[in-house]
DNA sequence: TTTATTATTGCAACTCAGTTGCAATAAAAT
DNA sequence: ATTTTATTGCAACTGAGTTGCAATAATAAA
């Protein structure tokens, strides 16, 4: 459906993501707006904004949700799909500017595909 | 830790996959044997038999857990990270034969990646 | 073969992310 | 100012997975 009204819930969920690079967690998210806002609302609003193409979303190794707004966030569809890195010492989750081509499979029609690549950032690795 | 001793559970499950060749969700396995084990079981055996190096485990799209047996499943640490092909239609999640090479990226140390390919399989498709 | 050891199992109760229904609230249209 | 209805908060729920512990069953030892 998308966002209709400009609510507070809006401005504080889209404010976390102006200050921050990386994708965020679904979880953090809530625990950082705990006082603010229930988190129904985190889940609505953020299912909103995704329907919106204005934050695109995915699921880590662990199957936790995260969100990010990336420079390719501007359609409904999300279309470049991207890999994602995972840095299993501090924990952040980036987007990749990059595509990481699929190539064709004999007899199967391919759609989309997700790549997750874990690994250590330039500050944890240096 | 592994596995220590030939159980009946062991067994159970051992066969649900030499009866298959694709991967099998852990919420399917645990329906399979629903009369037969305890959920906390299959959980716990399933666990065990990846330890082992006999079965591998990666998340679909939505988070659920899945098990598969496959030609790279010989080493305690699964080396040869291949793709997965979830197709959207029949449900069926297959791992493909071929790796998909991740390019070096800069400032950054690759452990490992994960590799999810959604579309339709050969049956789905034609 | 019998007995002792301890890995494995089943059960109940729990955790935790996410969802649902519904009444109250607040944008925005009239 | 009033009406409409999108949005919110709350409480209760769902469903995958986990934990502690006593009972059971493989296996080792006698």
């Amino acid at each position: 459906m998308g966002t209709v009204r400009k609510t507070k819930s809006l401005e504080l969920l889209l404010n976390e993501f102006k200050n921050e690079s990386t994708a965020i967690s679904t979880i953090e998210l809530i625990r950082r707006l705990d006082s603010k806002l229930n988190k129904t609302t985190v889940y609505r609003v953020l299912e909103n904004l995704e329907d919106d193409g204005i934050l695109h979303s995915f699921l880590d190794g662990n199957g936790v949700k995260w969100y990010a707004m990336c420079k390719g966030c501007h359609h409904s569809k999300h279309e470049d799909e991207h890999p994602h890195f995972h840095c299993i010492d501090c924990g952040k989750i980036e987007c990749l500017s990059f595509n990481i081509k699929i190539p064709n499979i004999e007899n199967r029609e391919i759609i989309h595909s997700q790549i997750l690549i874990q690994g250590r950032c330039k500050t944890c690795f240096e």
